[in-house]
DNA sequence: AAAATACAACCGTATATGCGCATATAAGGA
DNA sequence: TCCTTATATGCGCATATACGGTTGTATTTT
């Protein structure tokens, strides 16, 4: 039951959603996230952490990078559903519709994307 | 977006979870709920109200009973995923199975029900 | 009209959550 | 080893949420 509530808390944030999106698309680190969404590093990191810990993401290792994706074997049985009421719930919002654009084009994102030009 | 976050965090709470579980089975009143559960009247009601809120919920009135119900035909078109997810989730959950055991034992209940035996 | 009843709303308090800042950890390279 | 980079985490603050107790409101009964 505490596993319950914890994946429903997950789901229940407006940046999780939106992290949440992209990685319905692709597989992201950290700093894809953060520089996507417009957020900072701190939230990046810690909202993928409830997603993790709720169950929903994968994590892998490369490097300095920690690329996390939606977890698609390991799942729990309820946990598709809650998926696609997610895609159909933000299917036509616009906010997540920008941020799949502007994931797109920052797909070259590498090393030293979290530095302000100075 | 708010909606969706609203509809989640209506679902990320031990309480509701266990009420929406009766409500599954049928139609009960506030004072059906807060027994079943042995909950306050004051959480009874609060939390009902944000499962009304939030969508899940159709109230009718009849005389002095307010009876709530799941919104099967209201919904929104995520709605019946998350149901289901949380029918899932449940399903073999100790707990709400007891409730539901208590709720058919309780099925008599009529005004008085929150009423202490002093 | 008065009392009883079922429910909702308000209030104060305890706990939970989100965020940024600063710092820690971990991996790679000079 | 020391430095840089990508990510994680401890801390403090502001806000959100849950809860019980009380009060308010509407409806039924007497």
């Amino acid at each position: 039951m505490r596993d319950v509530v914890k994946a429903f808390k997950a789901l229940s944030d407006k940046t999780r959603l939106r992290i949440l999106n992209l990685l319905l698309e692709k597989e992201c680190c950290v700093c894809e996230v953060m520089q996507t969404l417009g957020i900072s590093q701190t939230s990046a990191s810690r909202n993928l952490s409830a997603l993790y810990d709720a169950g929903f993401l994968k994590l892998r290792k490369n490097g300095l990078w920690s690329l996390y994706s939606v977890d698609q074997e390991g799942m729990k049985e309820y946990f598709p559903d809650l998926i696609n009421a997610v895609r159909k719930a933000l299917e036509g919002n616009e906010v997540v519709a920008m941020d799949r654009e502007h994931l797109k084009k920052a797909e070259r994102i590498g090393p030293g994307c979290a530095r302000q030009p100075s």
